[in-house]
RNA sequence: GGGCGAUUAGCUCAGUCGGUAGAGCGCCUGCUUUACACGCAGGAUGUCGGGGGUUCGAGUCCCUCAUCGCCCA
């Protein structure tokens, strides 16, 4: 496209269409281990392949392909590792939704295999949306890279680690409550959970006490639970129940006898009886209890919601049934002392909106406490540092609680774990399988885990002996799926487990799975440990402390050297974006309505940082007449790149003729030289934002630079030199070579911009710089991140820019508060003396150029008082207007009088801060001087305002 | 209940080392100015959430209260 060809609009379909082809073609985004360039590698918080890409993720990954493509341009060999998380309980619940929509069916019905050929169906065609968006986006990811957290490589590092911790003893299998959903018949996560304010009830039900004739009430919300109960609480310290601590009671509709305790942290004394009934197998509150004081934990549920035998007359009976007859029974027997109405809370399963159940079950565990402590030094150490800073303390203190990760979930996509199990009960074991070839063990309790492996002969055996009458089940884990392996194990009673493996599991080995690992890879050694990973807050305890974990339980050193916390969107009233709140904008949208430069400048100048960030939305419609959210603060960030675009377009017309020679600095006026200081100091202070993560910093400073140094100033400055062809091919070389540092700056947050202007730039221009022109490289992509030094720096052509800027501003502000129409040809006067007078003469043509409309321009020491004047008094010069006959003298008297009353008001202010002996004395000397020179100077405006108002009514 | 954050112009937000407050949008006035009306020029707008303290001096540091949000239990 020729330059006259160029739109007056930039078109961000059109660059988008154009470039991003030409980019992967070309093969920029495609990192090499061979090349002897320096690593620098962000692996992509996996999005879920549950569902399209949100704006949270828009701007997590438009901060990465900042960072990436600045570090690109800076020499780094830079790695942006793809992929997609395949998100185990979200993604098959809405599978198992849609199936019960659509078909009526529960997975049971169809299977497990059918279901999970179903959910891979509903991976492929979201994994292809979302890097479908990640391109639309501009990303420069290395696509060859993708994958997935289920593909062969990440299930190899997944079992690989499974088995090493396994073989560490860091694997035991214990108790846990979970939330279970009956209906689906599976624990859900906490996150899953919906909640929800229900009228309900409170039970107030009688306890006999045992061998007396006192009784304890206790109230309860879910009265069926009853059956499960193993003892009633009170507090220590209430004297009404002192006496029966240690007695028992008689448990009503069972047989069993329960004890009375003392439990500090379960009883509130003053809520209710101050009795607490205990049913620690089907309430957390409750389970925390029964471990602090040793007691039975009985399970009243079966997995699909109905009671088993341990409810005795209620068995097989569903739990809605149950609470109806243990309430019928109570009040039969006279136990059930009243019924009041009551408000709860509701755990919901947002899958199924079943209300979720307390379940105690079997599960997997890490243990975690060496773990832990070895990830919270990484931070501690400062190994890994986490910006903003703040948040290396949530991190640290879920960390020093060094909980146990519970691994296993009752699911059907994910990662199966790999342990084959046969259950014993007291029968007498002594079979083995075959020799043994490697292996280690540990005991838990009564269960014992063997761990087990064989790589070269497929012969498999339980080689420490135990004591097999207290053995319950043997546990056997297998390293890789080796079939021969299986087969015996298999034919020899053992089963696998039918769990997968927590989501995060599979997660937290990303930053070392994606290369490769449990190989050596090229990429592993070169990339590994990665540069940054940027990341909510949200997920710092459940993901980048698990990555921390396991990337130096694996690889002995930690996945990435610095995390970055980005802020949350909220909509316009603080709350969390949603799509099924309907307050969620999808950046596709944005990209539809305004280009993805526009979407990425907007995210990059919000990210600061604070915590979160309001985007207030609004409704727009789209050119199909699809009706969309959007925001006003896309639309107020659309206009920078089309102003670049003008810019650029400005530059392109005057380029024509361009040659590139160098230009000695003796050829520079002073307004290149100001513009090349500013551009160098720019250049420094965005390069030390980025290095400090301070997108939204960087992206004001790009766009003040642009818009108020370059467009506003510099190109005035230099029309009238363009004009001429004595002056123009310096002024040629200095436009060019500022444009080209500029698409460079500008790149990383608005690259299919930048690359436009810059392929059109290389058709006028394709060699340029200063003071050398160089041939400019064929891509914006991979072209070198500017560095000025401090060469460019000029104090003095600073000041002089400053020194007529202030001039031309007074001048058009006298026109315009006056009400001169514009039309009309002026003749201003500034009084000033010495070196002002002399860099404002310097100035003159430029003072005039863009003052506009200007007949004459005068700078003088003395002025002529003669006749009407409108005054403006400036702390070392003057401006005069004369305005003969057009002047209202009382409103030009007001006016001169409020700036009198303004400037006698400081001179106060300062005055007594001088006269108070406490800051002469105390504050820092040149904080003194500086308060003494403005007062001199504000001394003399006051005079001249004077004489002016004298001239005025004389 | 514990932790974190926010509260500054109509809106969304900056404000570094403590030295009397800034931007964008919106608003008002005037402009089809040969890059740009997604523009240009000019302008108005503040009890820096309340109270107390430290200091010569507080938007900034400390305490406290209030409101809102998030995370964890």
């Amino acid at each position: 496209m020729s330059t006259a060809e160029l739109p007056k609009q930039y078109d961000p379909q059109d660059a988008q269409r154009r470039w991003y082809g030409f980019w992967l073609e070309k093969g920029y985004f495609h990192a090499d281990p061979a090349s002897d360039k320096p690593p620098y590698t962000i692996v992509i918080p996996p999005p879920n392949v549950t569902g399209a890409l949100h704006l949270g993720h828009a701007l997590n990954n438009t901060i990465q392909d900042i960072l990436i493509r600045w570090r690109r341009m800076q020499g780094f060999d830079a790695l942006w590792m793809p992929g997609t998380d395949h998100a185990g309980i979200a993604t098959q619940a809405v599978v198992e939704t849609r199936l019960r929509k659509e078909e009526g069916k529960t997975r049971h019905d169809i299977g497990r295999e059918e279901l999970v050929r179903r959910i891979w169906a509903w991976k492929d065609e979201y994994e292809a949306r979302i890097l479908g968006q990640l391109r639309q986006m501009g990303c420069s990811c290395d696509w060859d890279r993708t994958r997935f957290t289920l593909d062969e490589v990440c299930a190899r590092a997944v079992r690989t680690t499974f088995f090493r911790l396994f073989q560490a003893d860091k694997i035991f299998r214990g108790k846990r409550l979970v939330n279970w959903d009956a209906h689906l018949r599976t624990a859900v996560a906490d996150d899953e959970i919906e909640y929800q304010d229900t009228a309900g009830h409170l039970w107030t039900i009688r306890y006999p006490v045992a061998g007396s004739t006192e009784s304890l009430l206790v109230a309860t919300t879910r009265p069926e639970t009853m059956l499960g109960d193993t003892a009633v609480a009170v507090h220590p310290s209430d004297e009404r129940y002192r006496h029966l601590i240690g007695q028992s009671v008689a448990l009503p509709l069972t047989d069993r006898l329960i004890p009375i305790i003392a439990d500090a942290i379960l009883v509130d004394p003053t809520f209710g009886t101050g009795c607490v009934k205990v049913t620690p197998a089907h309430d957390p509150n409750d389970y925390a209890c029964g471990v602090r004081n040793n007691l039975p934990m009985i399970n009243l549920l079966n997995p699909d919601g109905t009671y088993n035998e341990n409810a005795g007359a209620y068995a097989g009976l569903d739990r809605r049934e149950v609470r109806k007859r243990v309430v019928a029974d109570l009040e039969s027997k006279e136990l059930l002392v009243k019924v009041e109405p009551h408000a709860n809370r509701v755990g919901l399963s947002d899958g199924s909106k079943t209300p979720i159940e307390p379940y105690l079950s079997d599960q997997w565990f890490v243990k975690m406490d060496e773990l832990a402590q070895d990830a919270m030094d990484a931070v501690t150490s400062g190994k890994v540092a986490i910006h903003p800073e703040r948040y290396a303390k949530s991190y640290l203190d879920w960390l020093g609680e060094k909980r146990d990760w519970c691994i296993s979930r009752q699911l059907w996509w994910g990662h199966r774990i790999p342990v084959w199990s046969k259950e014993f009960g007291s029968i007498f074991y002594g079979e083995d399988i075959e020799e043994p070839t490697t292996d280690s063990g540990s005991i838990e309790g009564k269960v014992i885990v063997k761990c087990l492996t064989d790589e070269e002969n497929s012969k498999v055996r339980v080689q420490q002996r135990v004591d097999i009458e207290n053995v319950h089940a043997i546990h056997i884990c297998v390293r890789e799926d080796d079939e021969k392996i299986i087969a015996k194990l298999e034919a020899a009673g053992y089963v696998q487990d039918p769990d997968v493996l927590d989501t995060w599991f599979s997660s937290a080995l990303w930053p070392h799975s994606t290369l490769g690992w449990p190989d050596e890879t090229p990429e592993l050694k070169k990339y590994y440990p990665t540069s940054v990973l940027s990341t909510a807050r949200d997920i710092i305890t459940l993901w980048v402390a698990r990555m921390v974990i396991f990337g130096q339980f694996n690889r002995g050193d930690v996945p990435f050297k610095d995390v970055y916390i980005h802020p949350v969107i909220q909509d316009g009233n603080g709350k969390r974006m949603s799509k099924s709140a309907g307050n969620g904008i999808d950046p596709v949208d944005i990209i539809d309505l305004f280009g993805a430069d526009t979407l990425r400048f907007a995210l990059a100048s919000l990210a600061t940082e604070t915590q979160d960030i309001r985007i207030p939305v609004e409704k727009a419609k789209l050119p199909d007449g699809r009706e969309v959210n959007t925001s006003e603060r896309f639309e107020q960030a659309r206009t920078f790149p089309n102003k670049v675009w003008n810019a650029s377009r400005f530059a392109l017309m005057n380029l024509e003729g361009y040659e590139a020679a160098p230009v000695h600095p003796s050829d520079l006026t002073v307004e290149d030289r100001w513009i090349l200081s500013l551009l160098a100091k720019t250049t420094a202070d965005v390069t030390a934002d980025l290095e400090a993560f301070r997108f939204a910093e960087a992206t004001k400073r790009l766009r003040d630079f642009t818009w108020n140094d370059f467009c506003d100033w510099y190109v005035e400055f230099i029309k009238g030199r363009l004009r001429d062809p004595e002056t123009k091919p310096i002024a040629q070389r200095v436009l060019a070579a500022v444009l080209d540092g500029l698409c460079r700056l500008l790149h990383p947050i608005v690259p299919f911009l930048t690359e436009s202007i810059w392929q059109a730039l290389g058709q006028v221009a394709p060699s340029r710089g200063l003071p050398e022109s160089t041939p400019a490289a064929e891509s914006v992509c991979i072209a070198p991140w500017p560095s000025y030094g401090e060469t460019w720096h000029d104090a003095e052509a600073e000041s002089v820019i400053a020194q007529w800027q202030e001039k031309i501003v007074a001048i058009r502000n006298l026109r315009a508060e006056r009400n001169v129409p514009e039309a009309a040809k002026i003749r201003p006067i500034i009084v000033a003396e010495g070196p002002v007078a002399a860099i404002l003469r310097s100035g003159e043509s430029f003072i005039k150029a863009l003052v506009k409309n200007t007949a004459s321009l005068t700078i003088t020491d003395k002025a002529d008082r003669s006749g009407d004047f409108a005054v403006l008094v400036l702390g070392d010069a003057e401006i005069l207007l004369p305005l003969e006959g057009l002047i209202d003298k009382k409103a030009e008297e007001a006016r001169i009088r409020k700036s009198l009353g303004d400037v006698e008001k400081q001179i106060n202010a300062i005055r007594a801060k001088l006269g108070n002996e406490g800051f002469v004395a105390r504050a820092p000397a040149e904080v003194v001087e500086q308060q003494k020179a403005k007062l001199a100077d504000l001394l003399a405006q006051k005079s001249t305002l004077e004489a002016a108002l004298a001239a005025l009514l004389g």
